[in-house]
DNA sequence: TATGAATGAGTGTTCATTCAT
DNA sequence: TATGAATGAACACTCATTCAT
């Protein structure tokens, strides 16, 4: 019951490695504790989870953990005074995040369907928070009247999520858009939405 | 259900609901051979299909042509003159398009760590098909300069094709924005993308 | 019931073959109808057999019978006089019969633990029917005494029918012992034994 | 039957002995599971034995090992100085080292065909070794040239190999020859062979 | 805390056989 | 006579989980 034996961390680290690689069904309790030194399929595994998915539970809540204590550099963004520079900031700083957690994204888009219930609070931390946090900026640092913060947070970010849905997950990068061209265009984009056309 | 429509259909309707539903490991054969009307255990689907990986094969291909009937967007597009109502038409299109193959997204989705050579075709068909003829449609129709299309084309697409990741697959709908919101916001960012700032 | 259809034959012919090289486990009846023309898998065969293993009972009495037309042959062997010459055509003989039967012989040894009572007859036929005419030609031909004729037939096609076993089911031909020598050998053997030791 | 001998030799002796009454494909995992104390279709072999295949192989492999204690025929039959008396001791001798493997030969008859990468070894030490000592046995022992030896020994043995293969296997006595009659007839016959003749 | 051994439920797949057409 | 489709029973093998040691 001590939780933070050494053994039970290996666990947690080859366990969401092997999820994000073969996806939750694929990676077998015995493959898990062959990963993580134990004798696979001596059930090892089972003095530190009660279950194979008491399992996922625990790795997707760490690492959720991990990225709370990421997510305060987000107050180092605001009050750069220049918009295209903290637009800039904000899309590298989304798209390292959900590089970062690339593992648990991909656990995550893979679960979704089979255990919605787990997944659930993950995704509202991981996805939901971001996209609050997001609109808050929106409206207090670029002055986006309410009802247009949250249509356009919903736009912006759904651009930066889908170009790594697309590249870690679906191994597809289309054509030859580098990542900085794309975040380059994105922040065009997200400037001229924010500034008054001048027609 | 209808045992009139023939056999293999069914088979195909079934798991491919199925491993839309439950992912492709988490669908039995017996699962699809009851769903579909035959003896399950029974091993009657493989008088069908050699294979379980080449019963989702077909369904993936199956679906795809389904797909290219519909497929050619810039005919729908063209010649409205309004670029405004020719860009709704477009996210409209993306969108419907996307719905209506929910099920086949959800399973490259989920499969496309476990099995990337199936998935690769259609991620090919399904999403870089779009892309090209979007990005065409960028140059040809809006004047974007060659360069400039595929960047914008990535961004823009991505936006579409995440909220239906989100919504479909993650079951999240980002605080309370519609879709005739989003699809406004959209348009509106991609008009100002497309048209001449005046500095 | 025309039991004289080419069909049945092809299926005969092509059971017996694939019995022989596979075993009677291990030949499907789709094999078999494939290799006889038919459709696998489509059950044709049973319009010829009641059921695989009265294909297998009717192709070992095919077989048998097709021996039993071979045997007269034997009556050319007596009276040649010279007692080397007949043992010499003896040996050329029954290792002929055995090599023209290696696919029965085959399916016998390979099936007469499983089904001895379809076997049994065979054995009786193919092994019994050769002893006993041996013995017969022993007695009569070489004067052997009754009581030393059968233990030296014995002895002695048990050599002949060993080489067979070898080479043809366990694919062993010890050291380099051709046929030919083989053959010289085993009727200066024989011929010693069979004429009074002068001590 | 007892369960206090390990898992592991209980299954190879189930195995062997049913692979010996039904053959290898005719024998299922859960049936040796049973017949070794452990739950039918539980896959409890598995803990012991990576596959089907493997568990026959380690059980060939086994045999093979306790016949090679006993192997050393020179060392039984050497000096006693009267032909007669160790050729009947070698006839006995190979008799029952064929009787004590009765399960292995006829493994080894039955599965030659499907699998003879398995029993490609089996079959060199226990008919190559046998057939080279004794071969070696002829020249040393009993004077045979060289070139004589490998002939007789082959045409020897044979006789008794088949005798087995016949009683073990096809289940057939011919006649009434017993072993004892077998063995002295054999036993004549070889000496006959060996002691030249006074023309 | 870790292991060796075991188990119940299930996996995808094969196959001999039947039957309406 | 031949076929396409179906079925019941079996197959080798996997796996999450338990438990005595």
């Amino acid at each position: 019951m001590t939780p933070s034996t050494p053994t039970r961390d290996r666990i947690l680290d080859a366990a969401m490695r092997l999820f994000g690689e073969q996806g939750y069904r694929g990676t077998s309790v015995a493959q898990i504790e062959r990963a993580a030194g134990l004798t696979p399929g001596a059930g090892g595994l089972y003095h530190h989870f009660r279950t194979k998915e008491a399992l996922l539970r625990a790795g997707i809540e760490r690492n959720l953990n991990r990225l709370d204590a990421l997510r305060d550099i987000r107050r180092v963004l605001g009050g750069l005074g220049d918009l295209r520079a903290e637009l800039t900031l904000s899309a590298r700083y989304v798209l390292a995040e959900l590089d970062g957690e690339e593992e648990l994204l991909r656990i995550m888009l893979t679960e979704a369907r089979s255990r919605p219930e787990i997944v659930e609070d993950a995704v509202r931390q991981l996805v939901n928070t971001t996209f609050t946090e997001f609109t808050a900026w929106l409206r207090e640092s670029a002055g986006v009247p309410e009802e247009r913060a949250a249509a356009v947070a919903s736009v912006g970010l759904g651009a930066l999520f889908s170009s790594r849905v697309m590249s870690g997950l679906l191994k597809v990068s289309p054509v030859g858009v580098d990542d900085e061209t794309f975040v380059a265009t994105w922040v065009e984009m997200m400037h001229r939405m924010l500034t008054p056309e001048e027609s």
